[in-house]
DNA sequence: ACCTGAACACCGTTCAAGT
DNA sequence: ACCTGAACACCGTTCAAGT
């Protein structure tokens, strides 16, 4: 039962199956992922680049999965932003645990970093500077990844032990999970779109 | 060597040492912290609770730290605001490494969860009304957290492994590190209370 | 080429035993 | 009350051995 004669594995089907760990709430690790997919976690080092590389497959994996529904960059420069944001916000709904893994690893996924890349080029196409755009994109990209670990932990990110002036009162009544994140989400969205909207003109004044 | 008569550990020589350890770059660990305190895993365990809880301990250490220096809560309520994100943002920047530690973590540190407190009713003095100022927090936050993972890896967010329209130009071209994330920061922090600015103005025409 | 099994150096946590 | 030491059930990764 050493090498079979067909592969056992192959970086899909690692791929697919992490996805599915991750989704099922349990927490991610490779001899988790190995107990899944019935096989020996040193197996896995045949096929993908240990732990960190398997999460940077996921990613991959499923911003290719959430762009799949949105048409590519048309329309103006900010139905582009607006609709770049928001792809990014259907992958991380639809993976909310994944998002507390990938944040702050690098990013080397080709279709990942050519979502960034088209992003820089209609923000430059639309007249922001050289030197400002990736400071936009920084920005963006901060807003989406802490409004996506909000969707990972909707319930109790707040769990006030004492008495509160007004946040416990605000909690109570609020509705939770995922309709308040949803509707934060698109008002502050909507408020950075406005700002780049009113600075452009600035600068192009 | 069981006991002591005066005792090796206390809450806040485990606080100290934890976020010395964050600090010197080293990967976060009970096993770790125990060895930098002189003594045996399991004795922590008397003062504290477990991992999870002496990371809710350095989040309430460092952000008392932040805010230190601040004055309190004075002015408009946009200062109000810009000062809350401000502080935030010394303290991600003083302990860049704690960041991706706390990120997802339910707060339960009373001085933290007062200042979103004194936040909320900030925004509600000014005019916000109850069912929107928990949304305009969750926006503020997630800005804060996004951009505080940026400070924990400054370097190599995006490494394009092939060829690019454009990001790969404005990176080489762009300063590194804290100045460029600084700047961002900033600008972003202007948007945001340009849009809530706006936001109010409607909201009390 | 691809899998196993043993090995290594770790984790976080519990708990009886000691003073 | 506070620390140790042993124990437990894990980690991620490497590597020789097998086909």
């Amino acid at each position: 039962m050493a090498r079979p004669k067909v592969p056992l594995l192959s970086v899909d089907r690692i791929a697919d199956a992490a996805l599915e760990l991750v989704d099922s709430g349990q927490p991610f690790g490779v001899n988790a992922l190995a107990r899944r997919l019935g096989v020996t976690p040193s197996s896995l080092y045949n096929h993908v680049d240990g732990r960190d590389g398997i999460i940077e497959l996921m990613r991959g994996r499923f911003s290719r999965e959430a762009n799949a529904g949105a048409q590519a960059a048309e329309g103006e420069w900010h139905e582009v932003v607006a609709e770049t944001l928001r792809a990014q916000r259907r992958m991380y709904a639809a993976h909310p645990n994944l998002v507390p893994l990938i944040v702050g690893k690098t990013i080397t996924d080709p279709y990942v970093i050519g979502s960034y890349d088209r992003l820089a080029t209609t923000l430059l196409a639309a007249g922001f500077p050289d030197d400002e755009v990736l400071g936009v994109i920084a920005i963006l990209d901060a807003y989406a990844i802490g409004m996506g670990l909000d969707l990972a932990s909707p319930h109790d990110v707040w769990q006030p032990e004492g008495e509160t002036e007004n946040l416990g009162r605000l909690l109570d009544d609020a509705p939770h999970g995922e309709e308040r994140s949803d509707r934060a989400f698109e008002l502050g969205l909507e408020f950075l779109i406005d700002s780049l909207r009113g600075r452009l003109a600035r600068l192009l004044a």
